[in-house]
DNA sequence: AATAACAACCTGTCATACAGGTTTTGAGGG
DNA sequence: CCCTCAAAACCTGTATGACAGGTTGTTATT
């Protein structure tokens, strides 16, 4: 019951391709918003005329970049901005060794301390809290690695939120896994206690710069955190 | 033939799911570089006990992240770092609303004043000539809006790969697509002929900086640059 | 009118089939 | 022994049909 090479004209970059085409551009020629139901598989199926096979592996594959959400027996719908696949993008970089750690700290350092800056002029009150509050559970737990790294990035994250463009948290989320991957090596680098709590101090610095307004003063200090964090991973050997 | 709700004790959120990270996992531990090849689906199919279906949408999801490329008849390989998921993350945020284009800007002005720095300092001379091409030929097409806006993103994804990290690349790169839905706005914005030339001068004294290998001077005309950029998408109403 | 059972629809997964690519193999000739 | 080339084995791309289980809207019963 299949004719499909004849229906389009075009080139055959593979069916799946152009069923992702035609979903995205579902969503953009509609208007659709975060929450707004996509089509559904058998109703996708009648209009490209392709099997559900295509079809599915197109929804699948925009699930799998969070562009959309799919849960069985409803239909898919339009996701809000998601970290997703930039952090496998990220992710996928270091493990294949395309990308250095050094090289996402240098990134992460160009954000961060312009989102540190935007987060002093534009954070609310609930916000310059949350951060303070991050800075605070780092050092009420700082014997315990794991929990300090979590708070450690919840409060970059929160940084990043306050920053108030979505981009920004984006990008900054999605780093979120390699720093996990690598932070207690960075950690364990700063042998003495004493190093250890003037790194959390770091972070509280910057919560009070925010806390004050002062985008300059939280640049610097985050600049300073990086380029201590930095040293760290290059003491500890990480190319 | 099949019962895989018994083989895994954890929770299921869905066996795609569990496959795509079946299949990381499988590069992580393998230590597998760009070009290495994966396990057929087949041998996948027999890995997980589940079916192809199941695996086949596994890769495909992981294919249009670009982190793995499949063709038909070999199997897959792992990709080099491409920017193909990220991409799609932007253009989804922007036309469902979730990013404006000015936050765009923002993130873009903030990363590329540090590519430009490092393109001063790091840049082959092979490198300073592609980026002062993609400016000449900017000039020489300037008759030619879509000619000088391809040029214009060359001239910016140069600068990036100058920086010699790929991830300022692949970030910079991300945003191409959407720099394409909106430059042609910017551009009328600048209503007089000598605006527009005025706007490749910028460009030329971009690439100069870098040829002289001035990180500072460099990063200036980039401020400025985006600063009339912003300014024009503004004056043309673009929120 | 509230509720409970049911029907219709939807996604998740499996099995099978076959059309074309690609790689491997092996047989025959030099 | 090596080269060549064609067949075999393997692989992905797509289609079809089937069924389990979740979700939603409808209807019948109370």
């Amino acid at each position: 019951m299949q004719e499909q090479t004849e229906t389009s004209g075009e080139a055959n970059p593979g069916l799946v391709s152009t069923a992702i085409q035609a979903i995205t551009q579902h969503i953009r020629s509609q208007g659709l918003a975060p929450g707004d139901p996509l089509p559904s598989e058998a109703a996708m199926t009648r209009q490209l005329n392709v099997s559900r096979t295509v079809v599915r592996e197109a929804f699948r594959s925009l699930s799998a970049m969070r562009l959309i959400d799919m849960s069985a027996g409803r239909r898919a719908t339009v996701a809000k901005l998601d970290t997703g696949a930039m952090s496998m993008v990220i992710e996928h970089g270091v493990t294949t060794q395309q990308i250095s750690v050094q090289q996402v700290y240098d990134v992460r350092r160009t954000i961060e301390m312009r989102t540190v800056a935007l987060a002093a002029l534009r954070r609310t009150d609930g916000e310059a809290e949350a951060i303070a509050r991050s800075a605070r559970l780092m050092r009420e737990n700082y014997r315990s690695p794991e929990i300090v790294m979590e708070h450690d990035i919840a409060f970059h994250e929160a940084i990043a939120a306050a920053s108030h463009n979505p981009v920004f948290s984006l990008i900054v989320t999605a780093f979120s896994g390699v720093t996990r991957s690598t932070w207690v090596i960075g950690w364990r680098t700063r042998s003495s206690e004493e190093d250890q709590l003037k790194m959390i101090q770091g972070h509280e610095d910057i919560a009070d710069a925010i806390l004050k307004g002062d985008p300059r003063l939280a640049a610097e200090h985050m600049a300073q955190h990086f380029d201590k964090s930095v040293k760290a991973l290059i003491d500890a050997g990480i190319a």
